[in-house]
RNA sequence: GGGCGCUUAGCUCAGCCGGUUCAGAGCACCUGCCUUACAAGCAGGGGGUCGGGGGUUCGAAUCCCUCAGCGCCCA
């Protein structure tokens, strides 16, 4: 028994037969930040020369709890990272938080309620201000810590806030900047109003929600001197004039539509198209205003659509753009009937006043029916904008905000994506990202919070002197007034959010940082804020440093539950990443995520069985961890030899798996280089597990355990060392910590080691022979065209065709499995049997094939008498099924008969277990689908169109395939035909 | 109303600028194995007229048109 060798004390002996992550992954991952494997210097770039890689984060709300999206996302960004950092490039990943202005400072406010029944108007501003910083420094941040557990490896000494000293100076900067500059203007506008929050919203901040609501129509009388004009109108076929009924006074109205009606409270005014005709008479006259004691004139405005609804719409200035607009261009009143928490205010008649908008809305519609001027209402669908942070509806709202000027940062962003300067993956996305830009609108950034950046813009008490300005002022520019006061209002998050690729290295200074890390590489995120965050990114870069802030910009999908919902707080649909690592790894989390990271795709995990959804992850990593503590046990503790010392010594096996390994190599750096994460975990799959630890474990086994030699042992030794080796290098970026331990435990081959020890960061990757400090830090493999060996691996295809045929035969046949076969193979070319012939054992300890003969083909026996078969198949068969025996020769003999792609048949006798009408069956199905394939191929080499037009090599290609197929339905054929004879 | 995308095995998805024994993977399922790296594993197996229809082509899951269903974004 060698058992005591295998054990001998390694390192490997300590590897328990399961990973256990947790046991693994913090010390790991503090290891790595202790020797600062995560962080780079300008100087490494600037004086270095080193080629940098940069990534920002897309900063989490600094009170956020991380979720699966944040696992997703940032899952994404280590890979990209950590690959890049391998290939020897100044990686740095760049963390931070966002203070969220809205979310943080609602956060607060509800504590603060809560414990203390407070407001924040009973608080104060700046002492608010200062409980908010006390949360944040008590609790923010948390997040950053969560990234660590799944592996993040961020620069984690350059954590950025967007509040901090510098980056808040970027912001003033380029306030001030764009303020001088004419694009930051403040102004009346209709804007989103959040009645919750008690801010105005940006456009995008308000998301519109598909909503079943009510159109209802309502009937503006029209006072006696314009009845005539009415009947008028009526006649020239306004549907929107009706006649009212006489309880009304049998007088002359008008019809509007309106899913919103409690705003017609505050109509001045009602507009048709200036050039429809039915209309024409009544622009100029007035109507009245029910429920009110107004009179409100018809104006001619050409922005009313004359096919939609009746032609004529009521005009609500305060409460609606567009209205807004018409109002403007028509000289008609503005009039605001909503406080800020959106209750009807005092411009409203008494009876509704501080009733809330849906009160309103209902006691509106009962008074106009009370007075017959209700004139019912449908189901309406239509978008209903709700405030992305709180769900509640937003108000159009008439208010002063600042706003910035698009249309001249938008050019410079749009231009880069049409000139391919800036590139989007998934591809399609750069349209959607153009349209946005094309139909810019301007920004509204102000926001009625306390916490954020103030705006810096203070007005003078005494002259009114405006002034915007980088230092707080102490005097009046003016007039020298110390009288200052300063806009209330403070800025949208994303106003620090767009800077955020340059403000984390400390512009608007020229530091060295920013020479060395600016601009930026790649962007990770959710499409859902391209606008938001992404296209604003790309305009502040172009703005302010004149370069787009980064060249690609990946979208992943959107992590949802098995039932495709979004995963959200309100349906306690979500998993916890912190529990999924926990019970099964962050290399788990990882694997599980990136392997459904399809183009494009949202991610479905099931939250109610984590097991299920985790499972292929943690299934990966245990098995990476077994294949390393079998290499690692096998390869045992002496000098193992560089490969180029073994290299006279490498078998087809050993050629087969380098040449496969190139290929996983090639392609997995391809699949990275095309953030094709999908199809990098795919082939890491394909290469790792089935051919690396499937076969080639399997392979070197015996010869490890030096029955084929010492030559043979020591060349299987490096080349496992080698393989593995690199295989850890390929699958660290997925999978780091499993990896990482499995790393530090390989024996380096002679004359590599010693040169620095795991953990010193200072190695240089150029040092090729050396060891690597780390392997975060260890080259990249690289795919060398030497290694890719065709002939191996077609000799070795062919040997797995075998193995898996006899493997198949045994299992039709019930063979049991511990029992030994002999095969015969028919009509083998003499490479193939060349190699069967060098991996008997390996056959043998693949299928438990004792023997193998080969026979010429054409009914000529070897005539080597066979009948061993120490199996329980002599035992247990009795005489019973030998009818059919033609003993001696084992071709012609009872068994089961397969062929493979090369012609070769093979045959496993199976005297005693063989059922022969099964088996004619299985060889006429067999025959079936190869005749079907036959007459395919056929049927295009006899088409001239196809020979004809085809590429040649398609035809040749064509030819072989038709080939391959006749000789293979011949030689079962003919099998079939010996045994249709039933020689009794 | 405008735009984008999706529909392939029971489930989640690859494959899609046409031609690999083209219909694949993982999970699930069935059968047999606790073979000293791994039962979180190994071996074998069943399962799909690639949403419907039409077209282009020597050849279509792949390209075009159309219909149906689903999803997202913008107005």
């Amino acid at each position: 028994m060698s058992e005591t060798e295998t054990e001998s004390g390694s390192e490997a002996a300590s590897l328990p037969p399961r990973l256990d992550p947790a046991a693994i992954e913090g010390p790991l991952f503090r290891r790595s930040l202790e020797h600062g494997i995560f962080s780079r210097s300008a100087a490494d770039v600037l004086e270095g020369g080193a080629d940098p890689y940069v990534i920002v984060i897309p900063p989490p709300n600094v009170t956020a709890v991380l979720h699966m999206g944040h696992g997703l996302n940032n899952t994404i960004q280590d890979v990209l990272v950590r690959w890049r950092r391998m290939q020897g490039r100044a990686a740095v990943w760049v963390p931070g938080t966002d203070h969220a202005g809205i979310a943080t400072q609602n956060v607060v406010e509800r504590k603060l309620a809560a414990e203390e029944g407070k407001t924040r108007f009973d608080v104060g501003r700046e002492p608010f201000v200062e409980r908010v910083w006390d949360f944040v420094d008590a609790t923010g941040g948390a997040i950053l810590d969560q990234l660590k557990a799944i592996g993040a490896s961020c620069d984690w000494e350059r954590t950025r806030f967007t509040l901090d000293p510098e980056l808040s100076r970027a912001v003033r900067e380029v306030f001030v900047r764009l303020y001088e500059k004419g694009l930051v203007y403040r102004g009346e506008y209709i804007i989103n109003w959040c009645p919750r929050c008690g801010t105005a919203l940006s456009n995008e901040e308000a998301e519109g929600v598909e909503t079943d609501g009510r159109l209802s129509h309502l009937r503006y009388p029209f006072p006696k001197e314009a009845w005539d004009a009415a009947e008028a109108a009526a006649a020239a076929g306004a549907s929107a004039i009706v006649r009212l009924d006489e309880g009304e006074g049998g007088g002359w109205a008008l019809t509007v539509s309106t899913t919103r009606p409690e705003t017609m409270l505050g109509d001045t005014g009602v507009a048709v198209h200036p050039d429809d005709e039915r209309y024409q008479g009544l622009v100029g006259r007035t109507v009245r205003l029910p429920l009110t004691d107004r009179e409100i004139p018809i104006v001619g405005d050409a922005w009313v659509d004359r096919e939609f609804g009746t032609g004529m719409v009521k005009v609500t200035p305060a409460h609606d753009p567009n209205d807004f607009e018409i109002a403007k261009r028509t000289g008609l009143e503005v009039l605001n009937v909503l406080t800020p928490e959106g209750a009807v205010n005092e411009n409203a008649p008494t009876a509704f006043q501080g009733m809330d908008r849906f009160e309103a809305r209902k006691a509106v519609v009962a008074a106009l029916e009370a007075q017959g001027l209700f004139a019912g209402a449908e189901v309406h669908r239509h978008a209903v904008p709700h405030c992305y942070r709180c769900d509640t509806v937003v108000e159009p709202r008439l208010s002063d905000q600042w706003f910035v000027r698009m249309k001249p940062l938008a050019e410079p962003a749009l231009a880069a994506s049409r000139d391919g300067t800036l590139r989007f993956h998934p591809e399609r996305w750069s349209r959607t990202y153009e349209e946005w830009l094309e139909n810019i609108r301007d920004w509204c950034i102000s926001r009625q919070l306390w916490w954020g950046h103030r705006i810096p813009v203070w007005t003078c008490a005494d002259c009114g002197e405006v002034m915007c300005l980088r230092e707080d002022p102490t005097a009046c520019s003016a007039c020298g007034s110390a009288s200052l006061e300063q806009d209330p209002d403070v800025l949208d998050t994303w106003f620090s959010s767009w800077l955020w690729p340059f403000s984390v290295f400390g512009w608007p200074e020229e530091t060295d940082d920013l020479k060395a890390f600016y601009p930026g590489h790649t962007l990770v995120t959710a499409p859902e804020i391209l606008f938001f965050w992404v296209a604003r990114m790309v305009m502040a870069g172009y703005e302010f440093r004149g370069e787009a802030p980064f060249t690609d910009v990946f979208l992943h999908g959107t992590v949802r539950d098995a039932k495709g919902r979004k995963m959200s707080k309100s349906l306690g649909n979500g998993i916890d990443p912190l529990e999924v690592v926990d019970r099964f790894g962050a290399d788990a989390l990882r694997w599980t995520v990136l392997s459904m990271c399809g183009v494009g795709t949202d991610i479905h995990l099931d939250h109610e069985d984590l097991e299920g959804a985790f499972s292929p992850g943690r299934n990966f990593a245990n098995k990476l961890w077994n294949a390393g503590r079998f290499t690692l046990m096998s390869v045992g503790e002496g000098a193992v030899k560089p490969l180029a010392e073994v290299e006279g010594d490498l078998e087809t096996t050993d050629r087969w798996i380098l040449s496969r390994f190139h290929r996983a190599t090639g392609a997995m750096t391809d699949g990275l280089d095309r953030f094709r994460l999908h199809e990098v975990v795919e082939r890491a799959h394909r290469f790792f597990w089935g051919d690396f630890a499937d076969w080639y474990l399997e392979v070197v086994k015996s010869r490890l355990r030096g029955e084929e030699g010492e030559a043979s042992r020591e060349a299987a030794r490096a080349v496992l060392v080698h393989v593995f080796d690199g295989t850890l290098r390929l699958l660290h970026p997925l999978v780091p910590f499993v990896t990482e331990h499995l790393w530090d435990r390989i024996p380096w081959p002679e004359g590599t080691d010693g040169a620095a020890s795991a953990g010193d960061a200072a190695a240089s990757p150029a040092e090729a022979a050396a060891r690597p400090a780390a392997l975060p830090l260890a080259p990249w493999p690289v795919m060398e065209a030497r290694w890719l060996d065709e002939g191996a691996e077609a000799t070795f295809a062919a040997f797995q065709e075998l193995v898996a045929e006899t493997r198949s035969l045994r299992k039709e046949y019930g063979v049991g499995e511990g029992a030994e076969v002999a095969i015969v193979l028919i009509g083998a070319p003499a490479g193939f049997r060349a190699s069967v012939e060098a991996e008997a054992r390996r056959l043998h300890q693949f299928a438990r094939v004792a023997r193998v003969t080969f026979d010429e083909g054409e009914g000529e026996g070897e005539g080597e008498g066979e009948g061993e078969g120490e199996g329980e198949g002599e035992g247990g068969g009795e005489a019973g099924n030998h009818a059919a025996g033609q003993p001696g020769g084992e071709a012609g003999g009872v068994g089961a008969t397969a062929v493979l792609q090369n012609g070769t048949e093979l045959f496993l006798p199976l005297e005693g277990l063989i059922d022969l009408d099964r088996e004619r069956e299985r060889l006429a199905r067999e025959i079936d689908r190869l005749s079907a394939q036959l007459r395919g191929a056929e049927a295009k080499l006899s088409n001239e169109n196809f020979t004809g037009r085809a590429p040649a090599e398609v035809v040749a290609k064509e030819r072989e395939k038709a080939e391959t197929f006749r000789q293979q339905r011949d030689t079962l054929q003919e099998k079939l035909d010996s045994l249709k004879v039933d020689p009794t």
